[in-house]
DNA sequence: AGTTCTCTCA
């Protein structure tokens, strides 16, 4: 028995624009895809599908107008700056540009922070935007009481307590908001106390300061002070957020003693604090409760159920909270929308995300920003790249912030799916955003993967080495596609100098980078294997006796399943099938088809591939589906075999035989194994043909594959 | 003045 994977790797891969199911695993690791190197096929068919002339207009040319506009700084300024105060200012910088450190009277926002959204959401609104400004000066104060005084008096003629809670309300800086805390109650008149105490809590939430917000709740009961029930879902919440369920518990316990009754805010906060901090169990049983007992449950408290679901990864429960809902006469609110959006995405059904966005708009909900990112989240994890694509645009058109992590997945889905183009339009795009929109190391990352995925040696070179000046180390990540990329062009000794360069940054290889290089071995020239060898033993030393056992041709068969089993029980299971693929590939490549047959084998047992055959009254089949070429001929021999066995026992060929090599709507890889698999199946005259009518199944009668075997015993027993 | 929407295979 003899078969080879001569044919090299077609270069056509198909499209997977709605892959289903959603989430194939990545390309580095794909568990099919690295004897069968496909590369992007995915930009010509989207152009096609598109009639539009450049896929990402906006990326590829300089737009006419700025895309972000939110990107532009918010001036708020204390008063209407008048010509001197602008004077003033210019006069400050020689250079003639804006002066680093504001002038007195102005505020510089970042656009991107919460504030500056609260600001444009109140734009009409000066009173809010001259204590917003205050509380961003406040904010960047020194943290003295005579500094946050100075920020006062220059910014607030006579606040009164209102303009404090206003001011308080919008800042960030929990050290500086005690100090202004401090200040107004020296300073001002004060009827309610406590709403100032309230909204310090808040600040203080923000900067998850846990000590902060016991130390004000020592202090307003030394001043005599009384909390309330806002004071306590505050301070919940608060726990609930710095990961603290028993101290939710505690001031839940405590609120009695201040004649304080829970109320819905209370059990939402609650519901919340315990899912936060993992006690699912409890977060549900108070929702049970609060149902049963008829408690008022409003549109905040659902979705904080819904996301405790979606977190635990029970996605129909959180599917289910959303009908009881609905069924209780409660109206969904975009929050609620988009906590189903997300709960979705998590859960990779793309489609479903797909309905609720529409039932959304049918009910004339408003998508926000949240919405578009959830969306966006949603497609690019199931390589909805189409979609993914179309919101990424519909985000510019209408103003909304991207930020590094939604570019980052954009350019990750590119990139897993060979759009190599298009991840360095983004990649360029990034470059010319504020700071806080550069590429990071995970932007690099893409990339790199995007140019080593689709063969790129030199620009993944080139953007390792720019990572490295933009004061990146390389990580495991970066290391692991970088070797694919060398792997694939056959640059040995570039893959064991980055080898080198890994173990010398002090990182461990992991499963997956193991799995990249075994990939790497699977491509190697014979000459060249000892370096990779190498290589693999320095990184799993298991699975560099195993890979030696497979190259020794006196190795026997019992040792080789030994020593896989002892491997195949230290490995994670997402790398399993990966590890089993190349392992086999490997073993084909070497010509040692029974050691391929023993990993089959081992791999059956195991479970790491299931129902590779298939018997049923009319038809019998081979399913290769998921399966490395190599793997595949191999599960094709072994049920060849049994297919000959079956005759020789008397049993009847059923009237159709099946093989099933994928449809080829995902996966980097089917398409390839069904025009290589069908050379194959001509080598060995086997009368399997494409059907016509199924996508991905070569199809035989059961006469001829009578003969075909017949024949075939035939010629080996004149062989033997 | 209170509870929810936030992130990447790390």
């Amino acid at each position: 028995m003899a078969f080879h994977l001569s044919s090299t790797p077609p270069s056509s891969q198909s499209p997977h624009l709605h892959s289903f199911p959603p989430n194939p695993p990545h390309p580095l690791f794909s568990s099919s895809a690295q004897i069968l190197h496909l590369s992007s096929p995915f930009l010509s068919s989207w152009k096609h599908k598109n009639p539009i002339k450049t896929p990402l207009p906006s990326l590829s040319s300089p737009p006419p107008k700025p895309l972000l506009p939110l990107h532009t700084p918010t001036k708020v300024s204390l008063q209407d700056p008048s010509p001197q105060t602008s004077l003033d200012s210019d006069s400050q910088s020689l250079d003639g540009q804006k002066p680093k450190t504001p002038s007195k009277n102005s505020i510089w926002i970042n656009p991107n922070s919460p504030r500056a959204a609260r600001l444009r959401h109140h734009s009409s609104d000066s009173r809010y935007a001259r204590f917003a400004a205050l509380a961003a000066s406040l904010d960047s104060s020194d943290p003295t009481d005579a500094a946050v005084a100075a920020a006062i008096s220059a910014l607030a003629d006579r606040p009164t307590e209102q303009d404090a809670v206003t001011v308080l309300n919008c800042m960030e800086n929990s050290a500086n908001a005690v100090l202004a805390l401090r200040w107004f109650q020296n300073n001002i008149k004060i009827n309610k106390e406590v709403i100032l105490y309230n909204v310090t809590v808040k600040v203080l939430r923000k900067s998850k300061n846990w000590d902060g917000v016991e130390a004000l709740w020592k202090e307003m009961l030394e001043r005599g002070v009384k909390p309330d029930n806002v004071t306590f879902s505050t301070i919940i919440s608060c726990a609930g957020f710095c990961n603290l369920p028993e101290k939710a518990v505690e001031w839940f316990e405590k609120m009695p003693e201040f004649a304080c009754s829970p109320d819905y805010v209370t059990y939402s906060a609650m519901i919340d604090a315990y899912g936060r901090s993992g006690n699912i169990e409890k977060a549900l049983g108070l929702y049970d409760r609060a149902r049963q007992e008829k408690w008022r449950l409003d549109p905040v408290t659902f979705a904080t159920v819904i996301r405790v679901y979606s977190h635990s990864g029970n996605f129909d429960g959180a599917l289910n909270v959303y009908e009881e809902m609905k069924a209780l006469g409660v109206k969904p609110n975009v929050v609620i929308y988009n906590t189903l959006l997300d709960a979705m995405g998590r859960a990779g059904r793309p489609w479903q995300v797909k309905t609720i966005f529409k039932e959304m708009d049918k009910k004339g909900v408003v998508p926000n920003r949240a919405t578009y990112a959830a969306l966006l989240r949603s497609y690019c994890k199931a390589r909805y790249a189409e979609d993914a694509l179309s919101v990424y645009r519909q985000m510019k058109e209408k103003g909304m912030e991207m930020n590094v992590i939604l570019y980052n997945m954009l350019m990750s889905m590119c990139a897993d799916i060979g759009c190599v183009d298009e991840a360095a339009e983004i990649f360029a795009e990034m470059k010319g955003l504020p700071d806080d929109c550069k590429p990071d190391s995970w932007s690099y990352s893409a990339l790199i993967t995007a140019y080593s995925c689709s063969g790129k040696v030199l620009e993944a070179e080139g953007l390792l080495n720019e990572m490295l000046e933009a004061g990146y180390q390389p990580n495991i990540f970066v290391l692991t596609s970088i070797i694919q990329c060398y792997g694939k062009a056959r640059q040995t000794d570039d893959v064991v100098r980055s080898f080198d360069k890994l173990l010398e940054l002090r990182i461990t290889p992991d499963d997956r980078f193991c799995g990249c290089l075994l990939n790497v071995l699977t491509q190697t020239q014979t000459e060249e294997l000892g370096k990779v060898i190498n290589c693999i033993e320095r990184a799993n030393v298991k699975l560099g006796s195993l890979v030696k056992l497979l190259v020794d041709e006196g190795s026997a068969n019992e040792a080789v399943k030994q020593e896989a089993e002892e491997l195949f029980e230290n490995i994670s299971n997402e790398v399993k099938k990966a590890y089993c693929n190349c392992l086999i590939d490997f073993c084909v490549n070497l010509n040692q088809s029974e050691k391929a047959c023993v990993l089959l084998d081992m791999a059956l047992r195991l479970e790491i591939y299931t129902d590779l055959q298939s018997k049923s009254p009319t038809q019998w089949s081979l399913h290769v589906r998921g399966l490395s070429l190599g793997a595949a001929l191999t599960a094709l021999h072994v049920w060849m075999n049994d297919l000959s066995k079956a005759l020789e026992n008397g049993e009847e060929l059923p009237p159709l035989l099946g093989i099933h090599t994928g449809h080829g709507k995902h996966k980097y890889s089917e398409k390839g194994l069904a025009s290589v698999f069908e050379s194959h199946l001509r080598e060995l005259n086997a009368p399997f043909h494409e059907a016509p009518d199924k996508v991905g199944w070569f199809l035989t009668t059961k006469i001829a594959a009578n003969s075909w075997l017949e024949s075939r015993n035939l010629s080996e027993s004149v062989s033997a």
